[in-house]
DNA sequence: GATTTTAACTGAAACCTTTTTGAAACGAAT
DNA sequence: ATTCGTTTCAAAAAGGTTTCAGTTAAAATC
């Protein structure tokens, strides 16, 4: 069940009666040719039902149009929904994706990024799994390659992420101004950037209110759903409890939800809940979420937009680029005032 | 910023004192060479960081070793669970995937298709978005093509789908066991046969207990969130609403629970709610979410080795398959017998 | 009308592999 | 010594396109 045989760019060239290079002016309009002869190639393509063999054309070219994505987990509606202007604006573009999963494993990380390399993608879009520099021999080369949401601490090149510290800053100050003193986090990773700068954008908003950051109030999570769970628990149970948790993403807040379900403890009366990363699901949640939105979509299309230019730019100016996105903090039902 | 100049097989042979035929065979070790020739090769290739060019290879070999999969809705988790189970036996195969959203619109699957088919895809998977045989140029090139979970009506070809029609009539059976009488459904796209499937199971268990089907119990919905707000909406306003609900997909059931959450309905107390689709935030919600489960990793494994039996196999030899894979029924806490 | 300019087209080389063919070398069997 | 097989390798063709140096024909210039 092989596909069956396809036509080539000579087989039309002899119908029509012209030479290949011909052909080839009219597939890519290159130069101008005359309207008969056009019409005579175009009738011919129609006939034999030419389709122009990228492959082949990619081999003299030294471009595949084709663009790797590797992204941390599929299942989080975070990245898919970058995912979706990522692949918005490739189409436009006129190039594919690739998108690969390394599900926050840095090995998987590694063979994705070998993988996409030998089949010679342009460039590639990366959310890395860890601060350490994957990407050191992709860099190195000079290879197009944007870094999107996370970058490594340290990090220099193109990347495009939220404002992360000004987000969270603003999510803090909300907690703050509601009334609450005893506000815990839950951090992601803390070897890359969006990891520090949400802690940073909380540490600075308590400062500033000089409200006092207890050890326990601060617990390191992982981006994954139990770690959000896992803490959540341990804030729940201290003596102490805070009255209100800033939990830095999605998936972690999922878990947090869940603990607080499990310990019946009410949100918002209780403790008020203020996740990071907004999802069409946040809203049917009962309570409904507040949550700070990262404009996703926007930043998916800014990433590939910022790819396509490194990838047409044949000069090795390898120019920094850091673009940093507002992101917006919807309040909704999860925070409320700490009951007296 | 291109690329660096990698080097080429001719390079390496040069530098190894060999022909390229000799380092082609040490690659794909296709044929035997006598290791003091092999050491020297590969100690070429270390020096010169050599690394096949995947396009040079594909063009001759007429293969590609990149699939193509369209989906209706990256952002829908069921599509992206499937995905994971794809790219993991992808990847032990030698393949990669491309991934493309089809935003359940049939023009860009379209256009999706033609593109996967210009870059010489070697197969493509397809959740298709209507019934319309958008496919039918394809399959008609004898192009090795599996679909998954959605096929259209009167489709003859290879699939793997779930056991719609028993997982509805499983599904409706509990709510009927529960004592509800009054139970309505709203179903997906009726070209589709998973929609229909889903439909006729819910209807065969309801004929088997004598229960009636009234028309405005039976809402036509198309799989998106709107679609499910608007039909509970309207079920919810009904003069007799009925005690439970059966919605034919995940995004729905959500659409669903924010109707109920509107008019304060509770949930079960007032309507029981079953889902199709478990997903991992079945379970945080409130209620926990009764659903039933498809595999849907099972389901992306079981579809990448067809397609890739299927482009193997070059016999054209187009055996039908249709895999239809189980389903299973999770009762959690949106389900209860109707109040009195 | 002779010459130059321009436009339109041809033909072949090149891109980097894989694959096929055939040669060389060698040992074993006749 | 000759034949036959095997193993190992080199050389060249093939795969479908793009690109570039040329060629031809027509138009423009004087």
């Amino acid at each position: 069940m092989m596909a069956k045989k396809r036509s080539t760019m000579l087989e039309v060239a002899r119908l029509a009666g012209v030479s290949v290079g011909t052909v080839s002016a009219i597939v890519n309009n290159s130069h101008s040719v005359r309207p008969h002869l056009r019409e005579r190639v175009e009738e011919a393509m129609r006939v034999l039902d030419y389709h122009p063999n990228h492959i082949a054309r990619s081999l003299k070219t030294n471009r595949s149009y084709t663009v790797g994505m590797i992204i941390p987990d599929v299942t989080n509606p975070f990245f898919t929904d970058v995912m979706r202007g990522v692949e918005d604006t490739a189409r436009t573009g006129g190039y594919s994706v690739i998108l690969c999963n390394s599900n926050e494993d840095p090995a998987q990380e590694r063979t994705h990024l070998s993988t996409l390399f030998a089949r010679r993608v342009d460039g590639i879009l990366l959310a890395p799994t860890d601060g350490h520099a994957a990407e050191d021999r992709l860099t190195h080369r000079r290879f197009p390659i944007v870094f999107f949401d996370r970058i490594p601490t340290g990090f220099r090149g193109q990347a495009v992420v939220a404002e992360n510290f000004e987000a969270a800053y603003a999510a803090t100050r909300h907690l703050i101004e509601l009334g609450h003193q005893r506000i815990a986090i839950i951090t992601g990773k803390l070897d890359l950037r969006n990891g520090i700068d949400r802690l940073e954008g909380y540490r600075k908003a308590m400062q500033e209110a000089h409200l006092p950051i207890y050890d326990e109030y601060l617990q390191r999570g992982d981006f994954q759903l139990e770690s959000g769970y896992d803490r959540g628990l341990r804030l729940l149970k201290l003596a102490q409890p805070p009255t209100a948790i800033f939990c830095c993403n999605n998936k972690m807040t999922l878990g947090l939800m869940r603990a607080l379900a499990e310990l019946q403890v009410p949100c918002p009366q209780k403790v008020s809940v203020l996740g990071f990363d907004d999802f069409d699901w946040a809203s049917s949640f009962r309570p409904k979420l507040t949550t700070v939105a990262q404009p996703t979509f926007e930043m998916g299309k800014k990433a590939m937009e910022l790819l396509m230019r490194n990838i047409e730019a044949s000069e090795e100016g390898g120019e920094e680029a850091l673009i940093a996105l507002p992101a917006e903090l919807r309040i909704r039902e999860s925070t409320a005032p700490p009951s007296p």
